[in-house]
DNA sequence: ATGAAAGCGCTAACAA
DNA sequence: TTGTTAGCGCTTTCAT
């Protein structure tokens, strides 16, 4: 009987052993037609391929992966799919993964622990063949799991504060970042650069907020740091309630990320607050709005897709070395309007 | 010898009859623990459920797979990781995941029907247990082979031009999406609305032009459809030819997708062109950004998180009709300034 | 309640 | 060049 449509669905998935008897050949010569492996006949090489395609043949990857012991996937476990940032890295990894026959796949733990132990708990039953992480948070994190496990595992973005110091990593200079985006803010003439950063204990929020600090202290100014979520709403509702109030009020803002920086203008605009005029705006991470929203943004601009990149080849490289290896790439800071 | 840093790495991973061993039992046993199955005896368990932990024992998936003949792996197959669109679209597919108790992936074809077709393959091989994807190329995909596999599938956002009729979708009402956007620039005034749309042979593109080219008909105006790549270089460069040249020029532009709007605007830009004043704009999907531009987006907004809920819960209820379920969500024109 | 044993689909030794 | 065979780690009868 016909299913749907024109695509008939067979009772089941063929198997070697089915290709074997179709081509009147043993399995282990189907195997190796498949692989490209040992040695097999051009017209019996044919006869493997005519029926493995007639039945619509694929090799089931998990015997594969029990009888080799290997996978050829890469895992790259994110803390939020919806951060340009993270998008443009996992670019970066894709196009090394696709150069070594690997195949990636994306996890997002969207900042949550537990969602973040789930895939790790994955990674290490799947036995990836390599892991990039963003870790969701410097402490909670279930990296150690990972690191005793036989998986490759190369951090990325953020530190790990238990685990820094024996696991591979791929960062960016955050505090050198911010500081420069503070400064800049000063030099412009504020008297009063607030930092909006992301939760504690995320090493890219603090670090931003050391870098913030190292500034103002420089010039001896208050130092006024607000945490929020790294989050559109996060950056709106820090600011708003920073601007609204009757307290001291600050000239400018220095937003420790991309995502929050969008909600710090909107917040302005909503206090009818002029940028840069009342109060001068600064960010982190570039985006592909940054230049189109008004008034375009400062920001200090990460290399993403070379993150991505580097941490993938740390990855195809197994080190033999003791020590891991930690990549740090600088962050540029690109003046615009906001400021 | 102990490994690098203070987690030392096992010479391998545990497997179930080192488990079995530690703690006095048989690997069926321990198989019963770990899965919750079968009956085995408080102090028994105990005893495995320490000898596991202490061994830092986790099934091997692909065993596990080879042995059940199932996996609890979903894959979201996206054309453009980059684009918030699918990214919102994914959080709807893995809040369903997570509540059936399955894990999602997701792969990005980065609209190339030769890295769709790796994936589609791999998701084959996987066995995955249910495959979301919005399909690359309504004409050269590979969706076939996954439909003529028992792998479940539903489509979304794009129409697969040769198998629409044969698997579940979940699409949004493009052309009249379109055809609203389209009525309102006319309504505000506009003489010669351009459409800028995407690749031909992708149906969001095919049916927005469609959408587009109702509304310009029914006042018996002139059409004048651009094709681009739906990314932002293209709306760019397609916005620039269009009004730097010495023919007619359009006073409103409708854009087909919310990556080609920012290239469209920057362009706009650039001619020093007054928007909405010189030209009216409007475009299709919201995003993040579009009340923070300048001037803030008339756009046609998707109900991006239900579209992947709805997928989701397609791949969930296995349909045992024998026609395949079509979902159409209704997209609404959400009106601001820069139209 | 527990263990012994078979076998999932595939590949890699080994034999021929 | 090709086939036979063992076994990867796990789950699931089938006995007990």
């Amino acid at each position: 009987m016909a299913a749907r449509g024109s695509t008939s669905k067979p009772a089941a998935a063929a198997k070697i052993s089915d290709v074997a008897r179709a081509a009147g050949v043993s399995s282990a010569t189907v195997s190796r037609v498949m692989n490209g492996s040992g040695t097999v006949s051009p017209a019996r090489a044919e006869r493997v391929l005519a029926a493995a395609s007639a039945l619509g043949y694929q090799p089931f990857g998990p015997a594969r992966a029990l009888r080799q012991q290997r996978t050829r996937v890469w895992a790259a476990i994110v803390a939020d799919i919806e951060n340009p940032f993270f998008t443009a890295m996992v670019r970066g990894i894709e196009d090394v993964a696709r150069d070594v026959g690997h195949r990636l796949v994306l996890c997002n733990s969207d900042n949550d622990v537990a969602r973040e132990a789930a895939y790790i708990e994955d990674a290490i039953a799947e036995r990836m063949a390599g892991v990039v992480i963003a870790v969701a948070s410097a402490e909670g994190s279930s990296l150690g799991r990972l690191l005793s496990s036989n998986v490759p595992v190369v951090t990325v973005d953020r530190r790990s504060a238990r685990h820094h110091a024996e696991v591979d990593s791929v960062l960016v200079d955050n505090r050198a970042g911010a500081r420069a985006a503070t400064e800049h803010l000063l030099e412009r003439g504020a008297r009063l650069v607030a930092c909006v950063t992301g939760p504690r204990g995320v090493s890219t929020a603090d670090e931003r907020a050391i870098g913030y600090r190292d500034a103002v202290r420089a010039v001896k100014g208050t130092e006024y740091v607000v945490r929020a979520d790294f989050k559109q709403g996060g950056g709106y509702d820090a600011v708003h309630r920073m601007l609204a109030g009757g307290g001291r009020r600050p000239d400018a803002v220095f937003v420790a990320n991309n995502l929050m920086t969008l909600g710090a203008l909107q917040a302005l605009r909503d206090l009818g607050l002029d940028v840069p005029g009342a109060v001068r705006l600064a960010g982190f991470d570039d985006a592909p709005w940054t230049t189109l929203i008004d008034p375009p943004l400062t920001v200090v601009a990460q290399p993403t897709y070379e993150i991505g990149r580097e941490a993938a080849r740390l990855l195809v490289t197994t080190p033999e070395a003791q020590h891991p290896r930690h990549v740090v790439l600088a962050p540029s800071l690109v003046v615009r309007a906001s400021s």
